[in-house]
RNA sequence: UGGGCUAUGGUGUAAUGGUAGCACAAGACAUUUUGGUCGUCUUAGUCCUGGUUCGAACCCGGGUAGCCCAACCA
């Protein structure tokens, strides 16, 4: 039995339309109090994004309404199928935090289909098709104007069953006989002109093996298999509006074949539909994005500019992140485009959480500071996470710092130093002083020598800038009084020279320079007469990817496990990638902080 | 041009015949040992047009625009 376990103001907050409809069902009674839904993949490639939604929704509402959900591979299609997607299905949602009643297959219905669907030849429901497939589409109209029936269409049923089970003999070609339900030609709803049932692919299934050789199709199985499942609430994608129809008409006949006397309206699946997630910037087909793991143009589906689950996870989204950015953009029937900044946010939100703070320097720039004791070695303590807070609001310190070490001879980002960085700029420079993390305060002078250069600056022969000194106020260091008095300056990431370890760095943008991917490749394609990856590479954002791999990281890093979720501080939201190893040291960024200084400061 | 669906600030979403609210984005201020976080504020919206009603984002008619449907894919 199914209960209703939220709270009202939850539930006000909270309920979308669909689990407003399931509420309401519950509430009637229908299907016996009972909530059953189901996320049914098909295992021919890896989740991505937009499956997540669906799988919020899926297993969110069985969990919010005390149902179950099942997960379902729809595997009516041998030639496109694999085992190996099932285990990185099975990985992905369980990586989510959501937990299945059980797995189920289309195919475990296969001998149930195979059943009704000779039941449905002798109730003269349905009828083998001998045409060629182009005959067919010929006879099937437009959506203006009606079919014309089969010639084969009143053929006798014994007829027909002898040829379907002939179909499944492995003897018939796969394209000479199909078998179709006898419904309507000249439905408006295209799907009701006789839509086919079955089709000949005498190809091993990777689960039924060699037992059949015809199989059935997305619409003589997915309303079926909900039926027979107990499922209560399918729960799909607007495309399958059209299909809604279908699916009751499929659900009525089975629950006839089956005997099932109970009230049609209030015992049977139905079918909820909602948007589907499409993100600015992105392209999500399966199709296209096995062309750009083929071409090399990512690398794989774990690639972190992928929108696969798999992607997202090496990226450095944690599974909360993902599930908010869903929760912040909802679940309506208008057809949304949403914009990535969104998800990003929410990819934020959920780091500043949990993210270790470290200090890594992406562009190195050496800082001596010139009045501290040569070799002199300090530890300094670093907090891990700041947002770590106890009731009264005060981050906690215990078990939350690690030790940092300070010298003489230090790296900066050379992005902190100007010569003339002018009033606004509130980092190092001549005449400047500033915080170091952690640190001290240091001051570089403004004196200059005779030709008028800047004493604190060295630079190459080409006049750039490779060392800077300073010099330190002994008396602030981090943590005593002297500490707290005010400056000018800002606080600076930084790291020592002796103690930080050489890191590879990779940042990623977004594959697309276009908002719509999809819609642009498509024109494209038209216009110029390319497929595939030639429709791509107009659209390619060539700085997807940019390695750095003379980055500098404290040493604190070199132990943590793959997957960690870190902050740069300062920088950006950083994750250790699966391929780090301590002797060489992998980070991928997830997402740049806010940065109003780079955006309104200058 | 058949059928189905949809339309609320730049984006997404709420209000289910009774005060158009929230988040993101954008901008400003404040705070800060992250130009982050947190906080305060500003900008900005019911596609058009008729009707029903004391009252319409919501109901109805007519436009307009967008999406889905003519796979032996799901």
């Amino acid at each position: 039995m199914a209960e209703i376990n939220i709270t009202e103001q939850e539930e006000k907050k909270s309920l979308n339309f669909i689990e407003q409809r399931v509420k309401a069902d519950l509430a009637e009674g229908k299907n016996g109090g009972r909530l059953q839904t189901r996320f049914p993949p098909e295992p021919n490639g890896y989740l991505h994004i937009g499956h997540a939604k669906a799988i919020a929704m899926d297993f969110g509402v069985a969990q919010k309404f005390g149902g179950v959900c099942n997960l379902r591979m729809d595997d009516t299609n041998p030639q496109k199928e694999d085992t190996e997607y099932v285990e990185a299905i099975e990985r992905d949602i369980k990586w989510l935090g959501f937990q299945w009643g059980k797995v189920c297959y289309a195919s475990d219905y296969f001998q149930d289909l195979w059943d009704f669907a000779e039941w449905c030849i002798q109730q003269g429901r349905a009828y083998v098709d001998e045409q060629t497939s182009e005959e067919i589409a010929a006879q099937k109209g437009t959506p203006t104007e009606p079919g014309t029936n089969s010639p084969y269409r009143d053929r006798p049923a014994e007829e027909s069953l002898k040829l379907f089970r002939e179909m499944n003999s492995g003897n018939v070609e796969p394209g000479k006989m199909i078998l179709r339900a006898k419904i309507d030609m000249a439905s408006p709803n295209m799907h009701f002109r006789d839509p086919i049932m079955y089709r000949v692919l005498n190809m091993e299934h990777w689960r039924t093996g060699n037992k059949w050789n015809a199989y059935p199709m997305y619409d003589f199985t997915h309303g079926q298999s909900d039926y027979l499942e107990g499922v209560t609430h399918s729960i799909c994608t607007l495309e399958f509006v059209p299909h809604h129809e279908l699916y009751d008409l499929f659900v009525t006949w089975i629950k006839e074949w089956k005997g099932d006397k109970d009230d049609i309206e209030d015992n049977r699946p139905r079918q909820f539909e909602f948007n589907k997630l499409n993100l600015n910037y992105t392209l999500m087909s399966k199709r296209n994005l096995l062309i750009l793991t083929k071409e090399g143009v990512v690398n794989g589906w774990d690639d972190p500019r992928m929108p696969t689950i798999c992607g997202i996870r090496r990226r450095g989204y944690s599974p909360q992140a993902i599930l908010n950015f869903i929760d912040k953009i909802g679940y309506t029937t208008f057809d949304a485009l949403n914009d990535i900044k969104l998800m990003e946010a929410a990819c934020r939100e959920d780091l500043n959480t949990r993210a270790i703070r470290v200090s890594a320097v992406v562009n190195p720039l050496k800082l001596i500071i010139d009045n501290y004791p040569e070799g002199l070695v300090e530890e300094m303590k670093a907090i891990n996470n700041p947002e770590l807070r106890d009731v009264e609001g005060n981050t906690i310190t215990e078990g939350n710092t690690h030790i940092i070490h300070f010298s003489r001879d230090l790296y900066i980002e050379q992005e902190d130093f100007m010569e003339d960085g002018g009033k606004k700029f509130m980092r190092l420079g001549p005449g400047k002083e500033v915080r170091l993390k952690n640190g001290y305060i240091i001051a570089c002078s403004d004196e200059q020598d005779e030709q008028g250069n800047f004493k604190c600056i060295e630079k190459d022969e080409n006049g750039n800038i490779i060392c800077v000194h300073a010099t330190y106020d002994p008396d602030s260091k981090s943590g005593m009084p002297g500490a707290d008095r005010k400056i000018k300056g800002k606080t600076l990431h930084w790291v020592s020279c002796q103690h930080s370890i050489p890191c590879e760095v990779r940042n990623y943008e977004c594959l697309w320079t276009c908002e719509n991917p999809r819609d642009a490749i498509k024109q494209y394609e038209k216009e110029n007469g390319v497929r595939g990856i030639d429709a791509m590479r107009p659209f390619l954002n060539p700085d997807s990817l940019t390695i750095n791999k003379h980055a500098l990281i404290e040493e604190f890093a070199k132990e943590l496990p793959a997957l960690s979720y870190l902050q740069f501080q300062r920088i950006g939201y950083y994750n250790v990638d699966p391929d780090s190893t301590p002797e060489h040291l992998i980070f991928n960024k997830t997402v740049g902080l806010k940065d109003t200084w780079q955006k309104g400061g200058k």
